[in-house]
DNA sequence: CATACGTGGGA
DNA sequence: TTCCCAAGTAT
């Protein structure tokens, strides 16, 4: 039957007629779709790829042909088989599940998601996976290539690491599974990530909903899902230099164009031999007069100018740029119109001086 | 929410 | 070389 919510559904429909034309048909395990055979793939391809399963999977059948079989071999004997596919917890949960379906369930799979998701080694996606393609239960899935597709069809940001941006991707992947055909869907947004929406130079041109897709639209592939955020943010600790003339003429430098603020105009940064803060005076990069916290500014009073120091620990991605080089260096009075980038602790520091001055 | 879990492959 | 990722789950 055909209700609202189908028709509703474009995303579906584009993706079925895709599939049958497109999809991939001749895999192992799409076969015979059994559950005990779908369940059995699913374990095998978690975060692994389906060439380096199929070899395992066909020996696998050859020796376990029903779950029954694998209820009664030994763990070890699992293992063995398992052994170079790597995740062993996957095995010896197979080997768990089965011997409580061959008890609990008296040999038959269970009939419900959550049932599934009961089961060791069983969670969310794969539970997903077993009822939509082996039972024809509908389920959405969310692996890496449904992350992926929804996660540019849907202009969807945040990495899918996290749990609010994994939540939001549930919802879309529940709101976009269609209440017909959900075997042939779920093979064929698996299948569509893995060939047209792929992770490098997707082949947008072939997609059947490149019409809808966000990501597309704002020609942001690559941008699409949100990467990994950095464990620890680079850092680099340095000293950005405030060179004030006797006529308030400030000392600026453009930032090299590679990194950070490039092509703006930034107080000199003292990465330079000629311009580290030692050479400048020898007190401050490890005499008693050293700062004390990393935002201290240390200032000296010449002949024609005033130089304050600002000690800086910056989080970047990018090594520092190139140094200044003779004719990136300007005198810039105050008010003339140049693009100006400063370190957001400078930036902040700078009021706290006005304030004091 | 972060981390461990394995191995193979690509950039 | 190093990092990221691949049909994720358990802790």
């Amino acid at each position: 039957m055909t209700n609202h919510s189908d028709q509703q559904n474009a995303f579906a429909a584009r993706l079925l007629a895709w599939f049958g034309q497109f999809g991939r048909h001749d895999l192992p395990w799409q076969q015979q779709k059994t559950p005990y055979r779908v369940w059995l793939s699913e374990i095998m391809l978690q975060q692994t790829q389906v060439q380096t399963v199929i070899p395992y999977f066909l020996r696998f059948i050859e020796h376990f042909p029903s779950v029954e079989a694998l209820a009664a071999a030994s763990e070890d004997d699992v293992l063995h088989l398992w052994t170079g596919l790597g995740y062993y917890a996957r095995a010896r949960n197979l080997h768990r599940t089965a011997q409580r379906i061959a008890q609990d369930h008296n040999g038959r799979f269970p009939e419900t998601t959550e049932a599934l998701e009961a089961l060791p080694g069983i969670g969310r996606s794969t539970a997903g996976a077993i009822a939509s393609l082996a039972l024809g239960i509908r389920a959405p899935i969310l692996d890496g290539n449904v992350k992926r597709v929804i996660a540019r069809h849907d202009a969807v940001e945040g990495w899918p690491g996290s749990a609010r941006t994994l939540a939001e991707l549930w919802r879309l992947s529940e709101q976009h599974t269609p209440y017909e055909r959900v075997a042939d869907y779920t093979q064929g947004i698996m299948d569509l990530g893995a060939t047209v929406c792929t992770r490098q130079k997707p082949r947008c041109a072939r997609c059947p909903l490149m019409e809808t897709c966000r990501a597309y639209q704002r020609a942001e592939q690559a941008l699409f899902p949100g990467r990994k955020p950095r464990k620890t943010l680079p850092e680099r600790k340095t000293f950005f230099l405030l060179f004030q003339r006797d006529d308030g003429a400030l000392l600026l430098e453009k930032r090299p164009s590679p990194g950070i603020w490039g092509g703006l105009w930034c107080f000199p940064e003292a990465v330079a031999a000629d311009l580290t803060p030692a050479a400048l005076h020898p007190m401050v990069a490890d005499g008693p007069r050293a700062p004390r916290t990393e935002l201290e500014p240390i200032r000296h009073s010449f002949s024609h100018y005033r130089l304050t120091i600002f000690p800086v620990l910056i989080a970047i991605g990018q090594p520092p740029g190139t140094v200044a080089e003779v004719n990136s260096l300007r005198w810039v009075k105050p008010g003339a119109q140049v693009p100006l980038g400063l370190p957001a602790p400078v930036t902040h520091l700078m009021g706290t001086l006005a304030q004091k001055d």
